[in-house]
DNA sequence: ACCCCTAATGACTGACCAGTCAGTAACTAA
DNA sequence: TTAGTTACTGACTGGTCAGTCATTAGGGGT
């Protein structure tokens, strides 16, 4: 009952630890006030630290935000484009287990919440935009384009603008990611992710048939 | 050329114009540098007003933000629930039809931009968020609902999941609302809005057929 | 010409908060 | 035990900016 861990945590010295508590910390207190409305001190708090020794671990508060962001990206692309090139055979099935693991991203992890901070800051730091745009963007369209050329190569799908085939494929995770960090927060009702994109899919599949 | 439009614009009373230059110049300062960076004297230059006066018209930020927001919205979509109810006969041209319509939305209008201010200050200010989410998409789901619906009920559509199918349809403009607000500006190849919508509808509507 | 009302000004205030740093506590090695 | 090292603290500073208000200028009415 005098444990501190519950009561008041008192003055430990574990470097170790600290940077990855502080990034959840981060992302708890980002995606409950947004970037700018956050407060240090609430992050500090939140990780269990003073404000002081935040900037032991980060440089400054856009720090934070960048390293969160990469953390959540990690080197997921370059491994779903390995799968993905390696596997061959018909093309529909690798689309819908593609979808089915981007569906469960944005159902069971905070890649809506970082999302929804990329887009809100983008203007303001630059840097994070375009990070997203060169480490997410620019890897997963070209992976998404060649499977679908590849498809229409086989004649598995109709002659269609592959990007914007991926674009149609795309947009309802979007949606739904913004759905879940923006307007479910507001009262909206929630989003059913993996039905939602397991008809889409078909729709989509159903579309581009010859 | 000692003209005050162009040089340096004095002091002067016309009250009934205020309001409408007031909101064009918040909109493109809070595009250029997002909500919460911008400031209320970049505002009011941009307005050719002081920053004081500003006060007269709108009683805080939020309220510019808000009337933003408002403004862009209008009863556009109340307009739209109407002409889609009176129209029948087969639903898939008012499909390309509406279609169309949102896709000027998105590439001749600030819309994306109003969009990415929502998106981005909906935890700041949630009023912001709930205000869209009641007027914009509580509004228009359930038309686009009923549209598919009439569609399905018709024997043109088959049998799906309507609300799934209104994000399925949707999910493009989303993401080339966004793609021209966010990442444009950071340098990103424009989307073509009109031609990634023609093809995206139709790929919908033969994935939709019985 | 002179009021007088009201639109408009801009210097000012008060609150807020990122980032700093002099000092303190925890641990370690001798 | 103690001297040295490093993790950590929190009061403080400097700058920013939303919102205020005493003052000034415009211009219609008489």
């Amino acid at each position: 009952m005098t444990d501190q861990s519950v009561t008041k945590a008192k003055r430990q010295r574990r470097p170790d630890d600290r940077p990855a508590e502080i990034l959840a910390a981060a992302l708890s207190v980002f995606a409950e006030k947004g970037f700018s409305q956050a407060r240090m001190e609430d992050v500090a708090a939140r990780a269990g630290l003073s404000k002081g020794a935040l900037y032991l671990y980060f440089p400054d508060k856009v720090a934070l935000l960048k390293a969160l962001v990469q953390q959540a990206i990690g080197g997921q692309i370059s491994l779903a484009a390995e799968m993905l090139a390696q596997l061959n055979g018909p093309v529909s099935p690798l689309v819908i287990h593609l979808a089915q693991i981007l569906a469960s991203r944005v159902q069971d992890t905070p890649f809506p919440y970082i999302l929804k901070l990329v887009i809100a800051e983008s203007q303001a730091h630059p840097e994070i935009g375009r990070f997203y745009l060169e480490n997410v963007i620019r890897q997963a369209m070209p992976i998404i384009e060649a499977l679908l050329a590849r498809g229409i190569a086989a004649g598995e799908f109709r002659e269609v603008n592959v990007p914007h085939a991926v674009k149609s494929l795309m947009g309802p995770f979007l949606l739904s990611a913004l759905w879940r960090s923006v307007f479910e927060p507001l009262g909206a009702e929630a989003v059913d992710v993996r039905g939602l994109i397991t008809q889409h899919v078909d729709i989509f599949l159903k579309g581009l048939r010859p």
